[in-house]
DNA sequence: TTATATAAAGACGTTTTTGTCTTTTAATAA
DNA sequence: TTATTAAAAGACAAAAACGTCTTTATATAA
């Protein structure tokens, strides 16, 4: 479903919203740690979604990752559209090279509903609103 | 959504679907030019294809691939296990360890539900439904 | 029996994804 | 100002996915 980078990066993404009250940061080590994936992979993944503003960071002494109020509303699915890049919810699941129901391919009709099901939920859900009532035990990997 | 050679292998069991009427046999080289794909990228996905039971081949002269009775049977869902690995519809969409509604990762309720929405169409439709009343322009690239 | 056509087997190469490590830059505390 | 801390940048490497080619085995036709 999702590659590596992009389950971790939603788990880091969630880690530090349900952590971060009061202006807390978080290296890269200590959220590879709680979720138990490789730490300097882990430390890319953030870099590139601080990069596409969805996490934010400080250098130096003190600094670390954190969630601004900004980067709190936005929408779970840029999160994915950062990582898995912006063609992920577009074009034919069997990989020709137009996709209409007008020219429907064999699954079409099967694959689009239930992938545009996603990408609407996704679109109207912001981290904060995902975060919430969250146990952080759900991003845990047991 | 998938693989390059799950879409391959899909559109060259349907292709064979669609055009062996009458027992026609059709070589990797034949059906890679009508769908634009890779020739020995393909050999090897029907190859895998014919270990799977997916698809029937035969050997020497006026030899190639073909769809059996057996085949044509087969739920669309097991090309997709074949190709993709029988974990393709199982476990978390995060990657976590276990998944249940008991103790759901955050896209748990979000994602399960539509994958196996796909999985029990897949499951309840074999390759001769499917490829019933397609167009075989269905899946070509353009 | 011989030539030919074809799948099967397997070696090899390229690209992308995943993962590791070191060096550089910048911010803060003392 | 100096030492320390932590992100940023970038080099490197392993694994998986994707793709190509050659050789071998086998069935059919002549
Ligand atoms: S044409 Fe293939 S998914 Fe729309
Ligand atoms: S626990 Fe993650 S999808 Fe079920």
């Amino acid at each position: 479903m999702f590659s590596k980078t992009c389950r971790y990066g939603i788990r880091a993404v969630l880690f530090l919203a349900l952590n971060g009250k009061g202006a807390k940061r978080f290296s890269p080590d200590t959220i590879a740690e709680a979720l138990e994936v490789p730490r300097y992979f882990l430390a890319k993944i953030l870099l590139q979604l601080s990069r596409g503003g969805l996490v934010s960071s400080a250098k130096g002494r003190g600094g670390g990752f954190y969630l601004s109020e900004e980067n709190l509303a936005r929408p779970v699915i840029d999160i994915i559209l950062e990582l898995e890049g912006k063609e992920f919810f577009k074009g034919c699941v069997l990989g020709l090279k137009r996709c209409s129901s007008a020219k429907p391919c064999p699954m079409h009709f099967q694959a689009i509903p239930l992938r545009d099901g996603l990408k609407f939920q996704l679109e109207n859900q912001t981290i904060r609103e995902l975060s919430n009532g969250l146990n952080p035990i759900q991003i845990l990997n047991d």
